[in-house]
DNA sequence: GCCGTTTTCGGCCCGACTGTTTTCAGTCG
């Protein structure tokens, strides 16, 4: 999704923010985070549709239409740089912490002075904050912890940004006449779930052209600091995010392309089977010892097969046992991304997706699928009553005659599970959806014993058929949580409940080491995007991609395969 | 600030959990 959009959404977000802190209208505070989440989602440029496309949008007015438009033609909104100068900028970061909201850190601010973080942090070791309605020993305890953990956090990077970063930067170096080919390398393409630093790799045989370009790119609207050499070139971009982009002989593109996606310890198992063969490989190419002669350079393909080997996907090249099956030629066939037959976890407007019915089921067909499925809230705080739900399995019926094109649409719900392990819904009221999904929402801090019963209480419920994201985790936000992983995954192999490969960018849930226990333990996955906007369908990649990490095969997906053998599935009855 | 096959004005953001305040405010999803 093109990255002015989440720029716009970014801004009113954090205008919804500051207004919070200072105490708007809490419903102008509303209208501005609705307008960021369908921004968000929305999977056009907002620059380049007409007013009338943009007010029409769910949640844009007049008002949030214009000031979409100031944004695009200065950078920033009037309304955000006025709510920015009202306050310490500290004073919005405080209420990243967990626990810490809008009424605590302003109380914070008005009564005690306290600014950041830092500010925080002395103030509860000089047992400052017990003089404060409201605050306790327990308070300050779960702050300093998340002070703590906050410190220990290096800067990693979300899958989502950077893909969508370096889809732009490849899209522009492709089309300059002097590259043959543009590639990003590194953690990204091994799909680890953050990355440190993004690489990227042109090939061409005059490097200058190539650098002069990107040295002229904007990144995320502002230019960042910049060094740059012949054939290398670094850029931070405003986020933080560092940038390397190598440009390479043609002849030596594959080798480079080897060398800078790694991982370190799949390159040094790699480099010592090419000593064992009298051979020595390096980012520039394959060379025999002897004469010094290059055997193999342009493509990864060539480089493995000169050395006697399969080439493994990117996303298996961490030396943990590819490297042997690879000479043996018996590297196992791992999900692709066109194994995927159809979503099975997207939200509208019945709960709080930003899409209506038809624009995620008219996404979920764009996406080529065979099937997809509407899973809204139950439960909580969603008035999903028997009536609403009738109404919906309606509207998805008329959608899908009308634009579904010969995709089939199911009506599954995803579930709060509740402390105990049951449900808002009946048994007859949840067998009336098409499946299931159960997902861990809140009393997210049980202990781990009291955790695992309630997942099991789940995973024994004949209804049940995917557990969502199943730690419940969000990356860099809040951890996961605890529960006997082996115990809970034994139970879901057991009772015919697939576990879920989140691919939604911040959750990555079940990751990939805990995909591979769950395969070891005889579980089936469903890799779903949880999209909450037709702009997020294409978040699949992510899920595939972690699940390619744990050498998942297609045939234990379940959202593979054909509809007849999912909705037997569905039943229990396979 | 947005929105309308119940409304162009009056709704919209609710239920559960947590910690602390003994009756509930703040936070989270």
């Amino acid at each position: 999704m093109p990255i002015i959009n989440e720029e716009i959404a970014s801004a009113f977000g954090e205008l919804a923010d500051l207004l919070e802190l200072t105490g708007a209208d809490r419903y102008r505070i509303l209208a501005y985070r609705r307008a960021a989440a369908t921004l968000a989602g929305f999977a056009r440029d907002v620059g380049k549709i007409s007013e009338k496309e943009l007010t029409g949008l769910s949640g844009i007015g007049r008002a949030t239409a214009s000031k979409v438009r100031e944004f695009i033609e200065t950078g920033t909104m009037r309304a955000l740089e006025d709510a920015r100068a009202e306050l310490p900028p500290g004073v919005l970061e405080m209420t990243t912490l967990p626990g810490m909201g809008p009424k605590k850190a302003m109380l914070l601010h008005s009564e005690l002075g306290i600014n950041t973080i830092d500010e925080l942090q002395t103030a509860i070791e000089g047992q400052r904050l017990r003089e404060l309605k409201g605050f306790g020993s327990k308070t300050e305890e779960k702050l300093l912890g998340a002070i703590g953990r906050r410190a220990h956090a290096s800067k990693r990077f979300l899958l989502e940004g950077a893909f969508e970063l370096a889809d732009e930067i490849l899209r522009e170096l492709r089309a300059l006449p002097q590259v043959s080919r543009a590639e990003y390398a590194g953690s990204l393409r091994r799909m680890k779930e953050t990355i440190g630093d993004l690489d990227i790799l042109a090939a061409a045989d005059d490097p200058a052209p190539v650098m002069e370009h990107f040295a002229s790119m904007r990144f995320g609207r502002k230019r960042g600091s910049i060094a740059r050499g012949p054939t290398k070139s670094s850029i931070v971009t405003k986020a933080g995010l560092q940038v390397d982009l190598r440009v390479v002989a043609p002849d030596e593109f594959g080798a480079a392309l080897q060398y800078f996606t790694g991982s370190q310890a799949h390159n040094v198992a790699v480099r010592e089977i090419a000593v064992k063969k009298g051979m020595k490989l390096s980012e520039y190419g394959l060379f025999t010892v002897e004469d010094g002669k290059r055997i193999a350079g342009a493509t990864e393909e060539e480089i493995y097969q000169a050395l006697g080997m399969q080439t493994p996907l990117p996303t298996m090249r961490e030396n943990r046992g590819e490297i042997p099956l690879a000479l043996d030629e018996r590297l196992p066939s791992v999900i692709r991304r066109e194994d995927i037959k159809g979503d099975l976890h997207a939200h509208t407007v019945y709960s709080d997706g930003t899409g209506s019915v038809a624009e995620m089921v008219q996404a979920g067909a764009e996406m080529g699928y065979s099937y997809f499925a509407i899973t809204d809230h139950g439960g909580g705080r969603w008035r999903f009553t028997e009536k609403i739900i009738r109404k919906q399995r309606q509207e998805i019926e008329r959608v899908s005659r009308e634009l579904g094109g010969g995709m089939t649409v199911l009506q599954g719900v995803e579930m709060s599970i509740r402390p105990d392990g049951s449900f808002a819904f009946s048994d007859e009221v949840l067998a009336s959806f098409d499946f299931v999904i159960a997902s861990v929402h809140d009393a997210l801090g049980m202990d781990p014993d009291a955790m695992t019963r309630r997942l099991i209480r789940v995973m024994e419920h004949p209804e049940v058929n995917i557990i969502g994201h199943p730690t419940s985790r969000r990356l860099q936000k809040r951890p996961p949580i605890s529960f006997d992983l082996e115990a809970v995954f034994r139970a879901a192999a057991a009772n015919d409940v697939a576990l879920e490969i989140s691919a939604h960018p911040e959750r990555i849930d079940l990751k990939d080491d805990h995909v591979r226990l769950a395969r070891e333990l005889g579980c089936l996955f469903s890799i779903d995007t949880d999209s909450h906007g037709p702009g997020r369908l294409h978040r699949m990649r992510y899920g595939v991609g972690t699940a390619q990490r744990a050498w998942v095969p297609a045939e234990e997906v379940i959202n593979t395969w054909p509809l007849q053998r999912l909705k037997k599935f569905f039943a229990k009855k396979a």
